[in-house]
RNA sequence: GGGAGCAUAGCUCAGUUGGUUUAGAGCAUCUGCCUUACAAGCAGAGGGUCGGCGGUUCGACUCCGUCUGCUCCCACCA
């Protein structure tokens, strides 16, 4: 068989994914093996693969690759989240690009339209994951909006308002007058905004409606919004303002009357220490228009342009009308100054617009038992966070939250199932046929046509906050009638999920709120919390910045195992992820490491009558026992989530040990062939890799463990188990680190010389090399000659140490004495102030006596040590000084 | 404004209850090699007063305080 020089992972590729779905190898049902589950964080349905998915889908593969070579039922259940306000948005841009308004629709006809374009691009991003070589039990495939699961979220908003945890309100929320929708505390961006303080000037009145000539002066950044004002406030504390006790001002342009007021919440030493109060416009202004019992008057329509209760500047956008009043203002004489304020503004999140607090109408979920509930299952560590530092911004938010805004003026969504009966009384009812029936309870003889439902769909998250339910057992225990499910009674909880943190309280809080209330426990045993993808700069990674690449031309170019190597190589939990395409190379690179090994391997030839050769024996028997050290420290990486600890310890254990020692030491000479019992060794050792390297790297381990040997039909690594761990010698491996040193010494000797590695060296040691090892040091150092002696005088050559043995390679006529005394002395030098230092500690007698004992036993044998190395130099510098 | 976290080689990070670490890895760098598996490679080498200062301790990268710098989260836009 000829083997391409470089490894090509896209012919590869393809081929696997296809051969692992035919045999329906990610397909999961319950048996009697240990089930290992994980749901997918899912993407939007409009959505395309971008660096986050990357990293996360990777990371999730791996936990499920590794599960599953655990022996456990691994099921990882894929889907997409239907994203109103986002897809909606999609869906209005394409309409808009065709000439049709959203408003010249019907809901009905919009909604075909969003189905279709879901029919047409949605899951695209889930044909990409397949690139990437996910697992996924596509079998399982999911939709937040598909029949079943709508149901489901139909179901749980009429099982909290008939548990009276749903109401409807009217509150000042978060309006985004983009979208024309509210949206949730959740959804609202801070940002620090250069604005203006503009200092106003209210005339008293002279209680006919006229100013006077006395004034105050308030302090605003929104003077668009004077027209609504119901009141000025002062703090009553506050006695420069006690003169305006009782004493009522003019609105200025539009003349109105207001009174003063005086509340504790104005801070006296802000501003002018006079607040004038909005209390459409404005929450806490609200709140204390609700004190005071002052009216509401609102001139912000939903698109946020001034209505005709402005009186003024109406039908103009609110950030218009700004510059416009103060124009007004400033030539009615009201305006006294404008300072430069940079203040924290509320953007949305989806659209960007600066969101506008308004009062509407809308639909809580009470927050209060849900978030206590959640806030112990972490607490208690039924679900634990890693890294573990998110617990506390957790608790936090779990503290303070509060009633959640469910309701959405979209129409991409599930609808509200809440029936207006024309007295204006409600009903909420799963079915229009149910709602009608308890409708006639109240009104005997209503007509279907009598009853309105309600417009509004319900908040994204209050389906994705199912999902860990909900896709295995749409029926959604709690229900009535529910009956149990063998998927979901199997499978949840689930183990693993690996998502953002920025979804943190969007969603994994929430899920576990939904678990708690509907399953009584937790959805996950632990939450993985990756870190954000950054680029080089450091800036998130952002289709707006453009510096994003495209996940898919990166695995054309570079191999799916090559991209997902670069994004775990620099991937610690929560720790942000700096970007480079060289880490990408890096994977590359290893996978053509990988690929060439394979080929030196396979390009031998065996000859039976052979004898295992000394050097053979001692490289399969270190290697053996390595293997099992590694295996070892790999799945105490994997047990902490400590997954590029796990990935780098295989590297290093694959290119150092396997490719630079072992099969160096085993590699025949050119043309001669190996004895059977190390080639077998050799082979069963590159299996045992491959099945390590898998998780990680499924394609290339698939390919060539097919190609390692002939494989029965529908015989996959996937399923082979993790290599055992068995008993080792360490004290082994630790004397064969000597030999690599003493080998490593040896050719460093050569590059300062010069000599070729094809000329073969003699060597002499003092000490007690084991004599097992001599053949590694023989081979990969190509030296010809080990000479063990008592003492190295008049030695011609070059010497060093390896621990405390002494070695000396022969070399006539190529030693500079100076150059050799220099070195020498600057070793001697190092070692004595070392010695120094550990005989300071150690005539310390607060250390020998409060110190542990091993931990004196160790300084101990270091002094030991060093003294004999000091002994040596010594010696070595007396001889060449000496010739 | 409140809270959390981070700061270790040029870069990205380890360093697990303070003691065989006058600190390790990968990448990058430098030197020598086209040695018939791999130049996407091989061999070798250099590189850090562990952000500053102070304290606790026999002993501090590790614990405490403080300062500086960065990041994130929360927060009602007078």
């Amino acid at each position: 068989m000829e083997l391409d020089v470089k490894y090509n992972p896209s012919a590869v590729e393809d081929k696997w994914y296809a051969y692992w779905l035919d045999n329906k190898f990610f397909h999961s049902e319950p048996d009697g093996r240990k089930p290992y589950s994980v749901v997918i964080p899912p993407p939007n349905v409009t959505g395309i693969l971008h660096m986050g998915h990357m990293l996360n889908q990777t990371l999730n593969d791996v936990l499920v690759r590794k599960a599953r070579m655990d022996g456990y039922n691994a099921c990882w259940v894929p889907g997409t989240d239907h994203a109103s306000i986002a897809t909606e948005n999609k869906v209005v841009k394409m309409l808009e690009e065709k000439g049709i308004k959203k408003a010249d629709l019907t809901r009905e006809q919009f909604l075909e339209y969003a189905w279709e374009w879901k029919e047409k691009y949605g899951g695209i991003i889930l044909q990409q994951l397949r690139k990437l070589g996910a697992s996924c039990d596509w079998d399982r495939t999911r939709f937040t909006m598909e029949p079943a699961l709508s149901e489901a979220v139909i179901n749980t908003f009429v099982y909290f308002y008939k548990k009276g945890l749903i109401y409807k309100g009217v509150r000042m929320v978060n309006w985004d007058p983009d979208r024309c929708t509210a949206v949730s505390d959740e959804e609202v961006v801070h940002k620090d905004t250069k604005s203006h303080f503009y200092h106003l000037r209210y005339y008293i009145s002279d209680g006919n409606g006229k100013p006077t000539d006395k004034f105050l002066v308030i302090a605003t950044t929104r003077p668009e919004t004077i027209m609504a004002d119901a009141a000025i406030c002062v703090n009553p504390a506050d006695e420069r303002h006690h003169w305006l006790r009782g004493k009522k001002v003019l609105i200025p342009l539009i003349n109105r009357e207001i009174p003063v007021i005086e509340d504790d919440y104005v801070e006296m030493d802000f501003g002018t220490g006079c607040l004038k109060v909005t209390p459409a416009h404005d929450v806490h202004d609200y709140e204390i228009g609700m004190r005071h019992n002052l009216p509401i008057l609102d001139i912000i329509d939903e698109h946020g342009r001034l209505n005709e209760q402005a009186q003024i500047l109406v039908g103009e956008d609110r950030f218009v009308a700004r510059k416009k009043i103060v124009k007004m203002l400033e030539e009615a004489g009201n305006l006294v100054k404008v300072e430069e304020y940079i203040s924290p503004v509320g953007y949305s999140e989806k659209s960007d617009a600066v969101i506008e607090p308004r009062l509407s109408a809308q639909w809580f979920l009470k927050m209060d038992k849900l978030a206590a509930d959640a806030l112990e299952t972490v607490e208690s560590g039924r679900t634990k966070l890693i890294p573990d530092k998110y617990r506390n911004t957790y608790r936090h938010w779990m503290e303070t939250v509060r009633d959640w805004c469910i309701s959405r003026q979209l129409w991409w969504g599930q609808q509200i199932p809440a029936y207006y009966l024309p007295d204006g009384r409600i009903v909420v009812e799963a079915t229009p046929e149910k709602a009608l029936e308890e409708a006639r309870k109240l009104v005997p003889g209503l007509k279907a046509e009598d009853l309105k439902r309600d417009e509004d769909v319900l908040d994204t998250w209050f389906s994705s906050w199912l999902w860990p339910i909900s896709v295995f057992d749409p029926e959604m225990p709690g229900n009535p009638g529910h009956k149990p499910n063998a998927d979901l009674a199997y499978y949840y909880p689930t183990s693993d999920l690996v998502t953002g943190p920025d979804i943190l309280f969007f969603w994994v809080a929430r899920m576990i709120m939904a678990g708690e209330e509907f399953m009584g426990r937790e959805p996950f045993a632990n939450v993985y919390l990756t870190g954000i993808v950054r680029d080089k700069l450091g800036r998130k990674m952002s289709k707006s910045l453009g510096n994003s690449p495209d996940p898919l031309e990166l695995i054309a170019k570079y191999g799916a195992d090559a991209v997902r190597i670069g994004m775990l190589l620099c991937s610690s939990a929560g720790n942000d992820i700096f970007y480079d395409e060289s880490q990408i190379e890096q994977g590359r690179n290893f996978c053509n490491k990988i690929w060439n090994s394979f080929r030196l391997i396979k390009g031998w030839t065996v000859d039976a009558s052979l004898e295992q050769s000394e050097v053979n024996k001692v490289a399969v028997k270190w290697f053996s026992n390595k293997l099992s050290q590694v295996v070892e420290t790999v799945e105490d990486h994997y047990s902490k989530y400590r997954i590029s600890d796990a990935l780098m310890t295989i590297y290093k254990f694959f290119w150092d040990d396997y490719c630079a020692w072992y099969l160096e030491l085993v590699k025949p000479a050119y043309g001669a062939a190996l004895d059977k019992e190390t080639y077998d060794n050799t082979l069963e050792f590159f299996s045992a890799l491959l099945k390590l390297i898998h998780p990680v790297m499924p394609f290339i381990t698939e390919e060539l463990w097919h190609a390692l040997e002939p494989r029965k039909e529908g015989s996959t690594i996937m399923y082979e188990h993790t290599p055992e761990v068995k008993a080792y010698d360490k004290a082994f491996i630790d004397a064969f680190e000597l030999a690599k040193e003493a080998a490593g010494s040896v050719r460093s000797v050569r590059q300062q010389k010069g000599i070729s590695p094809k000329e073969p060296l003699k060597l002499v040691v003092k000490g007690a090399f084991p004599v097992e090892l001599l053949p590694v040091v023989k081979k990969l150092a190509n030296v010809s000659d080990v000479d063990f002696r008592d003492n190295l005088n008049n030695l011609s050559g070059v010497g060093f140490m390896v621990g405390t043995i002494e070695m000396f390679v022969l070399l006539e006529g190529l030693v500079n004495a100076e150059e050799e005394i220099a070195k020498l002395e600057a070793a001697l030098e190092y070692q004595k102030r070392f010695l120094d230092s550990v005989r300071k500690k150690l005539s310390n007698a607060n250390f020998t006596a409060h110190a542990p004992e091993a931990v004196v036993a160790g300084e101990r044998k270091k002094e030991a040590d060093s003294l004999s190395k000091i002994a040596s130099y010594e010696s070595q510098l007396k001889q060449l000084k000496n010739n």
